[in-house]
DNA sequence: TACGATTACAGTACAGTACAGGATACAAAC
DNA sequence: GTTTGTATCCTGTACTGTACTGTAATCGTA
């Protein structure tokens, strides 16, 4: 084959022969002499043309396969699959489901990591296998995996499916590793961590709202329980815990059902955006007064809730997305807590 | 026999020879080329039509009636058994950016596809090659491709890089094409498309709601000019075309700053939720009206939205990835323009 | 200096792909 | 019955990647 001419290998130079040739391939591929689908000789005719061990071709074909720039196919022959994304930093941003705040994260994310990055996106949709399935097969393809770990279950110690997705976490290299809104998994190092703390974050969020809390008669957390996508189980502790400390009634409701009674002295605490524009529905329906009779507190914050004046209990988005894309370029490691807020306005 | 001419064996590729014909039948039996009970070509006839080895022939055979796709009868030939194939369904969804729009089109699509199928979202960030390059590497890897065009230029027909992603596209299977949101490439011929009319759209649905716009003095759009995800200028048109076929007096502006001067008898068109937000706030500081002294129309709805009353000119995304599920389960074919509304509210 | 890790080489074995050819058993048409 | 075409099974050959083995030279560091 004459396609490796312009391969050169340099026998004198310091540089290992195996990464000579996964650079040159790499070159190949990025001046265009390499196209995608294309077939590259095999590990025989390479190391007889350029008079190498096989051994040796072996290696650096198996580098450009693991970053999945080639791929092999058993009996047949290596192939490239990758003519782009090369010299760019690379990173895989994996989720559970595509909600609003994920969507925040993410665009603030790509926005502050700037161009020379490129980042994708796979949605997992709380599925261990496909999680698993994913990391696997990008195994060592990217510079930076960033995980948002969210699973059916948070009892994450007695599942042992949630145990091999701890042991795949782990299997990243520490210094690739970063991992976003979940910090309950026993994750051992990771690179990053930037996380909320679900349980103490909305205990102390109502506790700064204390004072207005405490004139209502009861709270209703609402809580999708059986919500496809599970939220962290820890909100609701949080909120147990802080009912239970100031003495204040307090009941979980699955949704806002359509016949659902208000009383006035009822304050509610609404996840899901359908759950809240029902409440807020009904309330006008019924012409009790919101923030006066009855009270609304909205988990996550958006503009649009500011126009509405709908008391927030929220972290900070943009804030997660753009920690994560600062520190990544900073080279900087650690734990750092996304700051979370009571937002005070009309609705309590 | 001419019964095989849509078999295709790529000799290049790096899938092996008797897969592509393991599936290139399946693929037949999919789309109905292929009955129940209908004769294939025997190994002999099949292997010299296409210069295969009888061996590699019998192989992709032998897989398939392992399968009990196919049963053989001894000196008479092969015959497909079974039509039905609950392999899974593996589609690649392409958007250029990750809005609030295009995420509930996708999670619909998703909600009623089922859980058959597989859907793995890409976005392009309105980049050519990106969009090149990802289409080359998953170029037959997936049974459906989903393509929201979005480009950084609109006028398709001038700009060449352009035209290498019309002729990308068009070089996927017809029958695997699905052309969403955008129906002003000149994609020969997609399996199914269904798209937004923006020109049309917003003129028509301005012309519904023109007793109450007529109350007001002079239009205002603001549209994003040098927003990183441009939006289609075909919204410019039509809004231009309603203000001069009515007689209306218009600007076009680029956001609301902070410093706007209203002036009673304006209307706002905004596109962006952020102006929407700052939009709304000045108003109220300065203590106009909502819906009286200044008029407000937001592009796109959202439940908030609906609460806050704010009147909307919008598309019903969630029937668009409805439509795309349910079009692709059926198997049925053609172009559907998606519905676009003028939904009456308190702020005009 | 000594040790361990990396690099590079050589050899062996195994498994998958694709081709070519031959032998046999069955079915249908002549 | 013969001929033709069919599936089925067998052999062999020449590639391919994958996975080990052992050996020697080199380099960095303790």
């Amino acid at each position: 084959m004459d396609i490796f001419k312009y391969v050169e290998i340099d026998g004198q130079s310091r540089i290992p022969k195996y990464r000579q040739i996964v650079d040159s391939i790499i070159h190949n591929i990025s001046v265009g002499k390499l196209n995608i689908d294309q077939k590259i000789p095999s590990i025989n005719s390479f190391s007889e043309e350029y008079l190498l061990s096989r051994d040796t071709v072996e290696k650096a074909y198996s580098i450009l396969k693991e970053r999945q720039i080639i791929t092999s196919i058993r009996g047949k022959g290596y192939y490239i699959t990758r003519t782009k994304l090369l010299s760019k930093v690379n990173i895989l941003f994996m989720i559970n489901k595509l909600s609003t705040y994920k969507m925040r994260i993410y665009n603030s994310f790509v926005n502050s990591i700037g161009g020379n990055s490129h980042t994708d996106l796979h949605i997992y949709h709380c599925d261990n296998s496909l999680f698993l399935n994913l990391l696997e097969k990008n195994r060592n393809a990217y510079d930076y995996y960033i995980i948002m770990p969210h699973f059916k279950t948070e009892d994450l110690k007695h599942i042992s499916y949630t145990d091999e997705v701890v042991t795949a976490i782990n299997k990243i290299a520490k210094d690739k590793l970063v991992i976003m809104d979940n910090n309950k998994l026993a994750i051992e190092k990771a690179f990053i961590e930037i996380y909320q703390d679900f349980e103490n974050d909305i205990y102390n969020a109502l506790q700064h709202g204390l004072q207005k809390i405490k004139k209502y008669e009861k709270l209703f957390l609402v809580y999708p329980e059986n919500s496809v996508y599970p939220y962290p189980r820890r909100i609701l502790h949080g909120f147990r815990k802080f009912c239970l400390e100031f003495s204040l009634d307090f009941e979980i409701l699955e949704e806002i059902y359509d016949d659902i009674i208000l009383k006035k002295g009822d304050l509610f605490i609404t996840i899901e955006e359908s759950d809240l524009v029902n409440l807020v529905n009904q309330i006008r329906e019924k012409e009790f007064s919101l923030g006066g009779d009855i009270g609304v507190i909205s988990y996550n914050d958006t503009p649009l809730k500011e126009l509405l004046g709908i008391t927030c209990i929220s972290t900070d988005f943009k804030m997660m997305g753009e920690t994560a894309a600062r520190m990544i370029l900073d080279k900087t490691k650690g734990k750092v807590k996304n700051p979370f807020n009571f937002i005070d306005r009309e609705s309590l």
